[in-house]
DNA sequence: AGAGCCAATGTAAGCGCTTACATTGATCTC
DNA sequence: GAGATCAATGTAAGCGCTTACATTGGCTCT
């Protein structure tokens, strides 16, 4: 075995045909008679021959990557998105290049820089909320790309995700049909982050529809800790009257919440009912049962992996889908206590 | 603006210089005079120009990316490792390739070739657990590797882990130290898992080397899902007589027997004691709050990763850092109701 | 049997960058 | 002030593939 790493060419003088025919064999096989199909792979092996990736990427231009840019992996809700999203990728035979922000707008423009500069033939990102800079940088690399974990059906973007908003509001109401009327909100942050805006907006806007007394009496934002999320609570608490349901941004910050609610001594949904969004694996987890809205998350990261690869095939992709939320009852929402009855 | 890209020939006519130099001002600025940079720059910026990722990994045969195949990010106890992997790589200019197995070995293998093939300059690698045909393959390729979530004092690979049959050793003595001696286990599914094997292994051994009565009387496998846990509460809890204590290959595992455990009316942990595996977020967000053992999650991701850089660029990389874990004593794990005062 | 066709293969021109080596002035040294 | 030294830049040779186009020879068709 020689120490210089095989090349095209050596292969093909073991196999006796013209490099040419190599490459054909190795990109598209059908169109080599069989037989010196069998050649090819024997001299292949002989040498341990593997293409050089270089070579490849700029002889073809493309090099088989798309490059996906997330807050974070440390959060459920992306993890398992971006997995699903991965997994497609790989029935087809394309890598995933990954890069974090930390929630932070200008370094996700860097890392679309960086994973274009690496080629990737188009891009996941989280959510619609950023400079123009950075869309508009994509857009002049020619690379489409996707939004994740939001829906917008006003824009002309490829959006795959649901609509938060409506999900929150659609939470909220439940939360008033339990006859709650005082309630708090335990928000993400909302700078750069439209997710968590449009989650308050929601919880705002069902609040001030509904009328008949029902107020939002605070809201708090909170980084998606659950340390965050029981520091919260405190806050959110210390309204007079108190708040009767205090609805979250999502899980995390709703378990930190009811750790920091029992540590009171408050009884969970007797003196307080709690609700998060997301259902992640903790919503099952915590003891009452937390009551969240279940997002789709493998299915939308599924969705928006085939999505990029149609946009990326040059086909129209299918329009966005609108995936859909369900709302999880379990043990964390109940009626207030001093309300029932009333009515 | 032109249609085509530009290339470094465009850019060298603009500023007037040869390409070579614009190549230096990219690579090495230093090595150009500040003048010129400026007049590069401005030419840059004017024509919009972006390297060619494949000529630039070509000529210089290095592509700054380095690869990581991991079983699932779905796992929290994965997915922030490879957060804090994908941090450092990030300080360090190298973007992360990623790929999952779901614990399937020959998958492991083909996402190595994957990797490989896409030009990875390093690998990281879940576990020492696999046929000798993976590794082969990789070192036929002359590319680094680090083995994550493992520490094997023997072997010549280089590990950044943790000792997790050590941990699981001293876990179970903490149990036994509460009293415990009818004792059940809740594992992992230990086929090609050398860290689940490894946490069976040392509580086995801390129970036989124990001695006094201590038992371990059931062994159920399982896989990492907080339903899985459940189930396999059932099964772990139905000797005759019961345990008294429940050792769980991890945290979810964990979550899952607690429900159960729960929905069989069994009072946490007045009747049964549940200990985890890895402290993840579920941990403190349970009540009662899980008693488990810590592993420094993101710690051995960084670890990893700044291992696998020196190994890439030729150093000798630090021996094998040793992480530890840390006995996490929350309100899952007390002494035996029927054993109090009995020593 | 000759034209026409087609599958299989060969030929060779790049793809856009990096880098070893060559060149050029300016600055220093004694 | 001539030679040495050095920083800054230019020249040009690849890097190892892919692919448009050319070539070949065996078939089919009439």
């Amino acid at each position: 075995m020689s120490t210089a790493k095989a090349t095209l060419k050596d292969v093909a003088e073991r196999a006796g045909v013209s490099s040419a025919t190599i490459s054909r064999a190795l990109n598209d096989p059908d169109k080599v008679a069989a037989d010196t199909r069998a050649k090819i792979n024997a001299a292949i092996l002989e040498l341990g021959y593997t293409p050089n990736f270089g070579a490849r990427v700029l002889a073809s231009n493309r090099t088989g990557t798309v490059g996906a840019v997330i807050p974070t992996l440390s959060n459920a809700i992306f993890a398992s998105g971006v997995q699903a999203f991965q997994e497609v990728l790989d029935e087809n035979g394309i890598t995933l290049l990954i890069a974090t922000t930390d929630f932070d707008p200008e370094k996700e423009l860097y890392q679309v820089r960086q994973l274009l500069a690496h080629g990737a033939a188009g891009l996941l990102l989280v959510g619609a909320d950023r400079p123009w800079t950075t869309l508009d940088f994509i857009e002049k690399h020619g690379v489409p790309h996707v939004l994740g974990w939001c829906a917008h059906a006003d824009s002309d973007q490829t959006c795959v995700g649901f609509d938060n908003a409506a999900a929150a509001y659609d939470a909220t109401q439940r939360v008033l049909m339990q006859g709650h009327r005082r309630i708090a909100m335990i928000s993400g942050e909302c700078a750069s982050n439209d997710r968590a805006q449009a989650r308050l907006d929601g919880v705002r806007r069902a609040i001030s529809d509904h009328g008949r007394g029902a107020a939002l009496l605070s809201v708090t934002e909170a980084k998606y800790l659950l340390q965050m999320g029981a520091e919260a609570f405190v806050t959110a608490y210390s309204t007079r009257p108190h708040p009767t349901a205090i609805i979250c941004g999502n899980d995390v910050l709703a378990a930190g919440a009811m750790i920091q609610a029992r540590e009171m001594g408050l009884d969970i949904p007797g003196d307080i009912s709690i609700v998060g969004f997301d259902d992640i694996g903790l919503a099952r987890a915590v003891h009452p049962g937390l009551t969240t809205v279940r997002v789709p998350q493998s299915e939308m990261g599924r969705q928006a992996a085939e999505q990029l690869l149609a946009k990326i095939s040059g086909e129209t992709p299918p329009p966005n889908p609108e995936l859909q939320t369900e709302f999880i009852m379990r043990g964390t929402l109940a009626p207030p206590k001093q309300d029932i009855g009333l009515r």
